[in-house]
DNA sequence: TATGCGTGGAC
DNA sequence: TGTCCAAGCAT
């Protein structure tokens, strides 16, 4: 087998490539900064990491100069108010990392007196941190040579040894070639140029393989397969279900309720609701409620049909408090919920 | 190892 | 319209 020992010849044309064509991201540190000595601060790549996982950079840009703008250092961040936080986060999904993200600024606080560990073993003990990030900031910021595996990685890996086994497993298999190919120089942008070229060029559909800076080394594009890799096994098909959300209105403000910490939407703002979400609890109070008719929202797991109630009565609430609230601070769902009740608001 | 957990964009 | 998919983690 070729690959039994390191390959460095992937590393060095993909370095190549990233010298010639980085993106810019603002929490990337610029060529010409980085040869003046400048370090990634590990803070802001900590950051984008978390908020990047799942995510596209697209979704997150905004996000993140949000966050750093309002909380410029990790002590900020862990001073903040977790109602503040997950105001922020909301909009961007997944929100046991926008909760994660705050205990793990408290943690470096608390225990490493505000500086993040320097390496991807102590950043792998923190909250929110599993093995792709620890070994993106330890790589990024700390020039360890940590394997850095994300769904890019695996995608480039599939292909640039034909590995035909379908994921979730192949996984073992692609890591161990990741291994193989991460250089001892600059892993950081090492990893950083597979992730732009998975992002770019080595894309699930369609991938460019014709301005590939791996052509000739590909083995699935030899073979005319890199379009087809990697192999997936089948997902179930998504169940509908259906729920009613109670928006109640008095003046300006609306009732809302703050979720629970753990499951959908966890500790989000939402409107009082029943019948999707394993609570079944009805009305907040009695009294006469307007069918706005329904929003469809779509999880991970499952469509959502939400039928929107609404109502102008003063009767006093059996769950919830009456808030003012900004609807950018409502996760999407409720967002939706909210522009029924209230159609002449902007969307974001 | 399998499941739960958001959202918006591409096609 | 529907389906797939993204720089994963926790349990």
């Amino acid at each position: 087998m070729r690959d039994a020992q390191s390959q460095q010849l992937p590393a060095v044309k993909l370095l190549e490539w990233y010298d010639r064509s980085a993106r810019l991201m603002p929490w990337r540190v610029s060529p010409a900064d980085k040869a003046r000595g400048v370090r990634p601060d590990p803070y802001r790549v900590w950051m984008s990491e978390v908020m990047l996982q799942q995510t596209t950079v697209a979704a997150v840009t905004a996000y993140f100069q949000r966050f750093t703008a309002r909380w410029p250092t990790v002590a900020d961040l862990a001073a903040a108010e977790d109602a503040d936080v997950m105001a922020e986060w909301a909009g961007l999904g997944y929100y046991a990392r926008a909760r994660n993200l705050l205990a793990c600024a408290r943690a470096v606080v608390r225990d490493y007196g505000g500086v993040f560990p320097d390496s991807a073993a102590g950043m792998r003990a923190l909250p929110g941190v599993g093995p792709y990030t620890a070994a993106a900031v330890a790589a990024i910021c700390y020039d360890e040579p940590a394997v850095v595996v994300d769904g890019n990685v695996e995608r480039v890996m599939a292909r640039l040894f034909a590995v035909q086994d379908p994921l979730p497993g192949a996984k073992p298999e692609l890591v161990r070639l990741a291994g193989l190919l991460t250089p001892a120089l600059r892993p950081g942008d090492y990893a950083q140029a597979v992730m732009d070229l998975g992002a770019t060029i080595c894309s699930p559909r369609n991938p460019a393989c014709g301005i590939c800076p791996l052509l000739g080394l590909c083995a699935a594009q030899q073979i005319g397969i890199a379009a087809e890799l990697p192999r997936k096994i089948a997902k179930p098909e998504k169940p509908v279900r259906q729920g009613v959300a109670w928006v109640a209105t008095r003046g300006g403000m609306v009732l809302l309720e703050r979720r629970a910490e753990r499951g959908l939407l966890g500790g989000m703002l939402g409107f009082p609701s029943d019948g999707w979400d394993g609570s079944a609890l009805g009305a907040p109070f009695a009294a006469e409620w307007r069918d706005l008719g329904a929003v469809k929202h779509t999880f991970t797991h499952f469509h959502l049909v939400l039928q929107v109630m609404q109502s102008d009565s003063d009767a006093n609430p059996q769950r919830g408090e009456f808030m003012l609230v900004n609807p950018d601070d409502l996760p999407t769902l409720m967002r939706k919920a909210y522009d029924l009740a209230f159609p002449d608001k902007k969307p974001r």
